[in-house]
DNA sequence: CACTTTTTTTAGAAAAATTCCAGAGAACGT
DNA sequence: ACGTTCTCTGGAATTTTTCTAAAAAAAGTG
């Protein structure tokens, strides 16, 4: 599923605002994660992109996600073992992620506004919080291991 | 909010259900995590522990940790920073997570198995997965740091 | 209760992940 | 185009997590 083609120039508007530079690093790496379902780690992002621009630095990578974090533009996706996947959140969706294979696909629900808002409702009458981002994920088994016949411990 | 003085057995029981045996240290552990509503991350748990069981390895920390994240018992919070905390999942609850002091509250809602059901229901049909739980987090301001002044870049 | 088997813990070493740093380079407003 | 300011790089340093082999301790057996 490619993002349209200005979904990208949105991002970057978005940045700007924000008055934060834009690199040739941070475009590439903006890039990559609007245009790939894969939900990447950290290493994988820098796998990808090195061959493309040979220069880059993993810290670079790391810096960029992190600020990418801060922003908004990108999630991070807790992972069977600790780690972190990145997830470029254009479009307000939640997560299935596989506890067997650890996979990781995209639910947009037409619901979803309308669940977030029960949410921060609720949330908002019990601790007093003010909400401005909701993170879903709901774990269980992918079609595949279901039908490997996986089953789980718990 | 201690917990009631049965939780602690019923969660052994649920060990003893799993085969999994009971040693000193992970009932240390989970004792801990069920009496202490501040989420914390390995270190944390590792440094309070440590003073009462002096041969406590921080190896078993990790571990039991693991196993019990596997076993359902305890869930991983992800961290401001890309770490992790810890959280006794005795009653289904969902978190409040203050984007400037990182502070972990917890949500009781009674519209919670409903709400979850109707995500598990929509995923469902849309990506075949067969789900066992879920976990949310909402993100913003906690009262304190609204009280401070504290806005956000996004 | 003593014995056996299997699992767990320990401690330190090893591996992996993340951050730090100082100098070089690049973006952007004027 | 210039200068200021922010960002990138590469390697070292730090932090986090896992691994390993030997010792200790659970649960099962009769």
């Amino acid at each position: 599923m490619k993002e349209p083609d200005d979904t990208l120039s949105k991002a970057l508007k978005k940045l700007r605002e924000q008055h934060v530079r834009i690199t040739p690093q941070r475009k590439l790496i903006l890039d990559y994660l609007m245009n790939h379902e894969n939900h990447p780690p950290v290493e994988e992002i820098y796998k990808e992109l090195a061959p493309q621009m040979s220069s880059l630095s993993l810290a670079t990578v790391y810096n960029t996600l992190n600020l990418f974090v801060e922003l908004g533009i990108v999630i991070e996706i807790p992972n069977e073992n600790g780690g972190v996947r990145y997830d470029f959140f254009g479009r307000p969706h939640y997560h299935a992620i596989c506890e067997n294979c650890g996979k990781v696909t995209d639910i947009y629900d037409p619901n979803l506004p309308q669940i977030d808002g029960m949410l921060q409702n609720t949330a908002k009458k019990q601790s007093g919080y003010n909400f401005n981002s909701c993170h879903i994920e709901l774990y269980g088994l992918c079609p595949e291991c279901q039908a490997k016949g996986v089953t789980l411990a718990s």
